[in-house]
DNA sequence: GTACTCACTTGGAAAGTCCAACCTATTGGC
DNA sequence: GCCAATAGGTTGGACTTTCCAAGTGAGTAC
Protein backbone atom coordinates (compact mmCIF):
# COMPACT_ATOMS: atom_id res chain seq x y z
CA UNK A 1 0.00 0.00 0.00
CA UNK A 2 1.95 3.00 -1.38
CA UNK A 3 1.56 6.07 1.16
CA UNK A 4 0.21 9.47 -0.60
CA UNK A 5 3.65 11.52 -1.41
CA UNK A 6 3.67 15.35 -2.37
CA UNK A 7 5.86 13.44 -4.68
CA UNK A 8 7.59 16.98 -5.37
CA UNK A 9 11.27 18.06 -5.48
CA UNK A 10 11.44 20.17 -2.79
CA UNK A 11 13.48 19.60 0.62
CA UNK A 12 10.29 21.12 2.77
CA UNK A 13 7.59 18.32 0.73
CA UNK A 14 9.87 15.65 1.29
CA UNK A 15 10.31 16.69 5.04
CA UNK A 16 6.49 16.30 5.05
CA UNK A 17 6.32 13.34 3.12
CA UNK A 18 8.57 11.87 6.02
CA UNK A 19 6.80 13.67 9.32
CA UNK A 20 3.51 15.30 8.00
CA UNK A 21 1.36 13.02 8.38
CA UNK A 22 -1.56 13.84 11.60
CA UNK A 23 0.54 12.60 14.48
CA UNK A 24 3.86 12.11 13.37
CA UNK A 25 5.48 14.80 14.56
CA UNK A 26 3.73 14.91 18.36
CA UNK A 27 5.23 11.51 18.24
CA UNK A 28 8.38 12.82 17.72
CA UNK A 29 8.29 15.29 19.91
CA UNK A 30 6.97 12.86 22.72
CA UNK A 31 10.39 10.95 22.05
CA UNK A 32 12.58 13.57 21.95
CA UNK A 33 12.18 13.93 25.55
CA UNK A 34 13.18 10.31 25.82
CA UNK A 35 12.34 6.67 24.87
CA UNK A 36 9.17 5.79 25.69
CA UNK A 37 6.74 2.76 25.67
CA UNK A 38 3.83 1.82 23.26
CA UNK A 39 1.24 2.46 26.40
CA UNK A 40 3.13 5.56 27.63
CA UNK A 41 2.78 7.07 23.93
CA UNK A 42 -0.79 6.19 24.19
CA UNK A 43 -0.99 7.77 27.67
CA UNK A 44 0.93 11.15 26.94
CA UNK A 45 -1.22 11.66 23.78
CA UNK A 46 -4.56 12.50 24.21
CA UNK A 47 -6.38 11.86 20.96
CA UNK A 48 -4.21 9.37 19.43
CA UNK A 49 -5.90 6.26 18.80
CA UNK A 50 -4.17 2.90 19.03
CA UNK A 51 -4.35 1.79 15.78
CA UNK A 52 -2.82 5.04 14.27
CA UNK A 53 -0.28 4.97 16.79
CA UNK A 54 0.83 1.47 15.73
CA UNK A 55 0.90 2.52 11.86
CA UNK A 56 3.17 5.74 12.74
CA UNK A 57 5.53 3.90 15.18
CA UNK A 58 6.09 1.30 11.95
CA UNK A 59 6.00 4.16 9.48
CA UNK A 60 8.23 6.39 11.68
CA UNK A 61 10.76 3.28 12.07
CA UNK A 62 10.37 2.18 8.17
CA UNK A 63 12.20 5.67 7.78
CA UNK A 64 14.55 5.32 9.88
CA UNK A 65 13.33 7.87 12.69
CA UNK A 66 12.59 5.80 15.11
CA UNK A 67 14.15 2.37 16.88
CA UNK A 68 12.20 -0.14 18.14
CA UNK A 69 13.92 -2.36 21.21
CA UNK A 70 12.72 -4.74 23.53
CA UNK A 71 13.95 -5.12 26.82
CA UNK A 72 14.37 -8.15 28.49
CA UNK A 73 15.29 -6.89 32.28
CA UNK A 74 13.94 -5.81 34.48
CA UNK A 75 10.54 -5.31 32.79
CA UNK A 76 10.07 -7.12 29.52
CA UNK A 77 8.91 -4.03 27.93
CA UNK A 78 9.24 -2.89 24.02
CA UNK A 79 10.53 0.91 24.10
CA UNK A 80 10.51 2.98 21.26
CA UNK A 81 13.41 5.59 20.83
CA UNK A 82 14.28 8.42 18.38
CA UNK A 83 17.24 7.71 15.69
CA UNK A 84 19.95 10.36 14.91
CA UNK A 85 18.01 11.28 12.08
CA UNK A 86 15.03 11.39 14.21
CA UNK A 87 16.17 14.07 16.58
CA UNK A 88 17.94 15.82 13.98
CA UNK A 89 14.14 16.84 13.90
CA UNK A 90 14.63 19.19 16.87
CA UNK A 91 14.46 22.51 15.18
CA UNK A 92 11.84 21.52 13.64
CA UNK A 93 9.60 20.63 16.37
CA UNK A 94 11.38 23.73 17.84
CA UNK A 95 10.27 26.09 15.56
CA UNK A 96 7.04 24.99 15.86
CA UNK A 97 6.56 24.89 19.42
CA UNK A 98 7.72 28.95 19.38
CA UNK A 99 5.79 29.49 16.92
CA UNK A 100 2.96 28.22 18.73
CA UNK A 101 3.26 29.60 21.65
CA UNK A 102 5.13 31.23 24.36
CA UNK A 103 6.45 28.38 26.09
CA UNK A 104 8.44 25.58 25.08
CA UNK A 105 9.67 23.34 28.07
CA UNK A 106 13.63 21.88 27.87
CA UNK A 107 13.49 17.96 27.63
CA UNK A 108 11.99 16.56 31.26
CA UNK A 109 14.40 15.32 33.32
CA UNK A 110 15.40 11.67 33.00
CA UNK A 111 12.56 8.76 34.64
CA UNK A 112 12.75 5.32 34.86
CA UNK A 113 12.72 3.60 31.61
CA UNK A 114 14.92 6.46 30.06
CA UNK A 115 17.74 5.57 32.98
CA UNK A 116 17.38 2.04 32.06
CA UNK A 117 17.17 2.51 28.41
CA UNK A 118 20.88 4.92 29.05
CA UNK A 119 21.85 1.96 31.04
CA UNK A 120 21.13 -0.66 28.86
CA UNK A 121 23.23 0.94 25.73
CA UNK A 122 21.43 2.17 22.39
CA UNK A 123 20.51 -0.81 20.34
CA UNK A 124 23.37 -2.23 18.01
CA UNK B 1 -18.24 22.43 10.66
CA UNK B 2 -15.73 21.98 13.32
CA UNK B 3 -12.31 21.23 11.95
CA UNK B 4 -10.28 18.09 13.53
CA UNK B 5 -7.92 19.87 16.13
CA UNK B 6 -5.52 17.87 18.61
CA UNK B 7 -7.12 19.92 21.44
CA UNK B 8 -3.82 19.99 23.46
CA UNK B 9 -2.44 22.66 25.79
CA UNK B 10 0.60 21.98 24.06
CA UNK B 11 2.79 24.66 21.47
CA UNK B 12 3.71 22.00 19.20
CA UNK B 13 0.22 20.92 18.51
CA UNK B 14 -1.25 24.00 18.59
CA UNK B 15 1.27 24.77 15.47
CA UNK B 16 0.29 21.56 13.99
CA UNK B 17 -3.82 22.90 14.54
CA UNK B 18 -3.16 25.67 12.43
CA UNK B 19 -1.13 24.43 9.69
CA UNK B 20 -0.74 20.78 9.97
CA UNK B 21 -3.14 19.50 7.69
CA UNK B 22 -2.40 18.33 3.94
CA UNK B 23 -0.99 21.47 1.64
CA UNK B 24 -0.91 24.12 4.27
CA UNK B 25 2.52 24.69 4.98
CA UNK B 26 3.32 23.62 1.38
CA UNK B 27 0.81 26.91 0.39
CA UNK B 28 2.87 29.07 3.19
CA UNK B 29 6.10 28.29 1.53
CA UNK B 30 5.12 29.24 -1.91
CA UNK B 31 3.84 32.57 -0.32
CA UNK B 32 6.95 33.12 1.27
CA UNK B 33 8.64 33.83 -2.12
CA UNK B 34 5.61 36.77 -2.62
CA UNK B 35 2.18 36.89 -3.12
CA UNK B 36 0.54 34.38 -6.01
CA UNK B 37 -2.91 34.22 -7.80
CA UNK B 38 -4.91 31.39 -6.91
CA UNK B 39 -4.23 30.05 -10.48
CA UNK B 40 -0.20 30.40 -9.47
CA UNK B 41 -0.49 28.48 -6.65
CA UNK B 42 -2.33 26.02 -8.78
CA UNK B 43 0.25 25.58 -11.24
CA UNK B 44 3.54 25.88 -8.49
CA UNK B 45 1.89 23.35 -6.42
CA UNK B 46 1.62 19.55 -8.54
CA UNK B 47 -1.19 17.51 -7.09
CA UNK B 48 -3.24 19.74 -5.32
CA UNK B 49 -6.90 19.75 -6.20
CA UNK B 50 -8.92 22.79 -6.92
CA UNK B 51 -11.22 22.52 -4.04
CA UNK B 52 -8.49 21.77 -1.51
CA UNK B 53 -6.68 24.72 -2.24
CA UNK B 54 -10.00 27.30 -1.69
CA UNK B 55 -10.06 25.59 1.50
CA UNK B 56 -6.76 26.17 2.78
CA UNK B 57 -6.35 29.51 1.48
CA UNK B 58 -9.49 29.87 3.00
CA UNK B 59 -8.48 28.73 6.55
CA UNK B 60 -5.07 30.17 6.26
CA UNK B 61 -7.49 33.61 6.06
CA UNK B 62 -9.46 32.27 9.00
CA UNK B 63 -6.40 32.00 11.19
CA UNK B 64 -5.07 35.18 10.21
CA UNK B 65 -1.88 33.83 8.35
CA UNK B 66 -3.02 34.97 4.48
CA UNK B 67 -4.73 37.96 3.05
CA UNK B 68 -6.91 37.81 0.08
CA UNK B 69 -6.52 41.14 -1.77
CA UNK B 70 -8.01 41.82 -5.13
CA UNK B 71 -6.06 43.76 -7.59
CA UNK B 72 -8.30 46.68 -9.91
CA UNK B 73 -5.65 47.19 -12.20
CA UNK B 74 -3.38 46.92 -14.32
CA UNK B 75 -4.39 43.45 -14.24
CA UNK B 76 -8.21 42.76 -12.51
CA UNK B 77 -6.75 39.82 -9.90
CA UNK B 78 -7.20 38.11 -6.57
CA UNK B 79 -3.41 37.98 -4.96
CA UNK B 80 -2.67 35.88 -1.75
CA UNK B 81 -0.08 37.45 0.97
CA UNK B 82 0.94 36.39 4.07
CA UNK B 83 -0.09 38.56 6.78
CA UNK B 84 3.36 39.12 9.68
CA UNK B 85 1.69 36.29 11.23
CA UNK B 86 1.93 34.14 8.22
CA UNK B 87 5.42 35.30 7.63
CA UNK B 88 6.91 34.10 11.38
CA UNK B 89 6.44 30.96 9.93
CA UNK B 90 9.68 31.29 7.58
CA UNK B 91 11.61 29.58 10.49
CA UNK B 92 9.59 26.27 10.14
CA UNK B 93 9.68 26.14 7.02
CA UNK B 94 13.37 26.40 6.91
CA UNK B 95 13.94 24.35 9.57
CA UNK B 96 12.06 21.18 7.53
CA UNK B 97 14.12 22.16 4.64
CA UNK B 98 17.10 21.99 6.45
CA UNK B 99 16.23 18.62 7.55
CA UNK B 100 14.45 17.48 4.39
CA UNK B 101 17.39 18.33 1.89
CA UNK B 102 20.97 19.28 1.27
CA UNK B 103 19.37 23.07 -0.90
CA UNK B 104 17.19 25.88 0.57
CA UNK B 105 17.31 28.22 -1.68
CA UNK B 106 16.75 31.96 -1.05
CA UNK B 107 13.62 33.75 -1.96
CA UNK B 108 12.87 34.49 -5.80
CA UNK B 109 13.54 37.96 -7.36
CA UNK B 110 10.71 39.53 -8.04
CA UNK B 111 8.54 38.88 -10.48
CA UNK B 112 5.61 41.18 -12.35
CA UNK B 113 2.54 40.26 -9.57
CA UNK B 114 4.85 41.07 -6.30
CA UNK B 115 6.17 43.85 -7.59
CA UNK B 116 2.71 45.15 -8.39
CA UNK B 117 1.79 44.03 -4.78
CA UNK B 118 4.95 46.30 -3.40
CA UNK B 119 3.86 49.34 -5.93
CA UNK B 120 0.52 49.12 -4.80
CA UNK B 121 1.35 48.45 -1.13
CA UNK B 122 -0.27 46.00 1.51
CA UNK B 123 -4.10 45.85 2.28
CA UNK B 124 -5.49 48.02 4.71
C1' DG C 1 -5.55 -21.64 36.15
C1' DT C 2 -7.33 -16.95 36.73
C1' DA C 3 -6.44 -12.30 36.44
C1' DC C 4 -3.88 -8.50 34.64
C1' DT C 5 -0.99 -5.61 31.82
C1' DC C 6 1.26 -4.70 27.42
C1' DA C 7 1.25 -4.27 22.60
C1' DC C 8 -1.04 -4.39 19.40
C1' DT C 9 -5.12 -5.91 15.38
C1' DT C 10 -9.72 -5.78 13.40
C1' DG C 11 -14.25 -3.95 11.64
C1' DG C 12 -17.01 -0.40 10.63
C1' DA C 13 -18.32 4.52 10.67
C1' DA C 14 -16.90 9.28 9.98
C1' DA C 15 -13.99 12.67 8.12
C1' DG C 16 -10.71 14.22 4.80
C1' DT C 17 -8.82 14.22 0.09
C1' DC C 18 -8.81 13.57 -4.88
C1' DC C 19 -10.60 14.08 -9.46
C1' DA C 20 -13.26 15.63 -13.23
C1' DA C 21 -16.79 18.44 -14.49
C1' DC C 22 -19.21 22.45 -14.16
C1' DC C 23 -20.24 27.45 -13.15
C1' DT C 24 -19.94 32.65 -13.03
C1' DA C 25 -17.69 36.92 -13.97
C1' DT C 26 -14.48 39.49 -16.47
C1' DT C 27 -11.46 40.43 -20.37
C1' DG C 28 -9.94 40.56 -25.30
C1' DG C 29 -10.68 40.16 -30.21
C1' DC C 30 -13.54 41.24 -34.11
C1' DG D 1 -22.80 43.10 -29.55
C1' DC D 2 -20.95 38.21 -30.00
C1' DC D 3 -17.59 34.57 -29.23
C1' DA D 4 -13.88 32.54 -26.97
C1' DA D 5 -10.48 32.55 -23.22
C1' DT D 6 -8.99 33.13 -18.55
C1' DA D 7 -9.47 33.59 -13.48
C1' DG D 8 -11.38 31.84 -9.44
C1' DG D 9 -13.68 29.11 -7.81
C1' DT D 10 -18.03 25.17 -6.54
C1' DT D 11 -20.18 20.56 -6.82
C1' DG D 12 -20.77 15.42 -6.78
C1' DG D 13 -18.91 11.19 -6.20
C1' DA D 14 -15.05 7.91 -5.56
C1' DC D 15 -11.34 6.87 -2.79
C1' DT D 16 -8.23 7.18 1.38
C1' DT D 17 -7.26 8.24 6.03
C1' DT D 18 -8.59 8.64 10.65
C1' DC D 19 -11.46 7.55 14.56
C1' DC D 20 -13.54 4.51 17.90
C1' DA D 21 -14.69 0.49 20.38
C1' DA D 22 -13.88 -4.07 20.85
C1' DG D 23 -11.06 -8.05 20.68
C1' DT D 24 -6.64 -10.89 20.51
C1' DG D 25 -2.36 -13.12 22.06
C1' DA D 26 1.73 -13.22 24.72
C1' DG D 27 3.81 -12.76 29.03
C1' DT D 28 4.06 -12.24 34.21
C1' DA D 29 1.60 -12.29 39.03
C1' DC D 30 -0.52 -14.96 42.23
Amino acid sequence: MPRRSYDQYCAVARALDAVGERWSLLIVRELLDGPRRYTDLHADLPGVSTDILATRLKQLEGEGLVERRRLERPANATVYALTDRGVELRPVIAALAVWGGPELGEPRPTDAVREHWYTVGAPE
